[in-house]
DNA sequence: TGTACATCAGTGAACGCGCGTTCACTGATGTAC
DNA sequence: TGTACATCAGTGAACGCGCGTTCACTGATGTAC
């Protein structure tokens, strides 16, 4: 291949951006390589500087392809629950605490799959404000699960529930193989949704029990 | 230096492991290289294949020794309140939820500093079962705090808890440098420490306002 | 207690390898006429 | 619509560098007598 054409071209700076955006969350932004991304991408590492300016560059960019993707099936569950805050939590708890979210990392949530990396990342490091910046959108969605309105105690009811998402799947995952992984995810799952009220317990898309969902693309 | 006394080859090795269990929690498992862990001890890196068979056996010496050295700590903090679990637990949760102790990863507590990279590995190394069992010594010293005796119930909560800590010091960590990044900690400590009943709002060291914790020694 | 020498902790050069990035090159694409 | 040619997306070799690990070597330590 010696050009492509503008239209292929621009496929190809997508497929570079999706490969980025699975690969970094399922390797860490360190843990795989240019010359990877672009072979998964189906293309040579030596095209890569014509689409991104270095690879702190692409990093930002997948980061916050991967908050916006997560953040749309959020939306997308939330609308499924119709208006209902309880069922569109349930929705969102469901996809998240999960074995098959936990084994995927790398289709998941950037929010819990980068939060380490991001932690190490320098303070001026592009990648850190676009990780800040899909975690206030995630959190804008899931306010809306809120039983109460809007106010400053869903604001901080909404940070707690966010880091025990967080903190439930990625010790999860650190533990995976022990049955303390399963245990954790079901715990917090308990809590998110006997915290908000149990007049909703079922969920819109009919399932009557968490704990057997069907393997579901993950959050 | 030709041939180090047995004595001398002995403070060596804890050199070495000390300095590994600090900077692998600071930049990760992968973030710091044999010759810089080497170097930070004071000695240079050929000499690591007398102490140990890899790196990866080094990482899972330094994983054990850091939940060590953090369980060690937490113990006596729960020793200082005297058998009242109440005070125990805000001590516990003083020095975890604490801005000293997010800007500190490398001297804090290795459930959240290695979380990510133990979800990383892949099952067979030798890290994650260091890191699996470290896990339930905090959990197991995390319990002593409960305001009930032990039961099922205080082992889920102990489960649940744990999650939130590490998911707030971690999401606290990736948000560094914004406003919300003390928001979760805060929040997260406020639910940790009310959710105890509401009678042991003092802590044994004589503090009176959690927010304002004078920096100390991290987790 | 003193001597002879084997042991071995630590040194530093070297191994093959993969990293991020650069660059001369190829040849189809896109454009000017 | 057809031709001439400049543009530039992608290729693959190459750059300097740091990685984990190995190894010949040094010389003080530890031991046998």
């Amino acid at each position: 291949m010696a050009r492509a054409s503008r239209a292929v071209a621009e496929q190809h700076r997508t497929a570079i951006e999706e490969a980025s955006a699975r690969l970094f969350r399922q390797h860490g932004l360190h843990g795989v390589s240019v010359a990877q991304i672009m072979a998964d991408a189906g293309l040579t590492h030596g095209g890569f500087y014509g689409h991104f300016a270095s690879k702190d560059d692409l990093a930002a960019v997948a980061c916050a392809r991967a908050f916006s993707s997560s953040n749309a099936r959020w939306q997308h569950l939330v609308a499924k629950a119709d208006g209902d805050p309880h069922a569109a939590r349930r929705n969102l708890v469901d996809l998240y605490l999960n074995e098959a979210h936990r084994d995927a990392a790398g289709h998941g949530c950037p929010a819990s799959a980068l939060v380490a990396d991001i932690a190490r990342e320098p303070a001026g490091k592009p990648v850190r404000q676009a990780y800040l910046d899909g975690v206030k959108q995630l959190l804008s969605t899931w306010k809306t699960t809120a039983a109460e309105g809007p106010s400053d105690e869903t604001d901080r009811a909404a940070l707690l529930e966010m880091a025990t998402l967080v903190g439930a799947i990625t010790l999860a995952r650190a533990t995976a193989g022990d049955a303390i992984s399963d245990d954790i995810l079901a715990v917090a799952r308990g809590w998110l949704l006997e915290r908000d009220g149990r007049e909703s317990d079922r969920a819109t898309d009919g399932t009557t029990d968490s704990r057997a969902v069907t393997p579901s693309a993950p959050a």
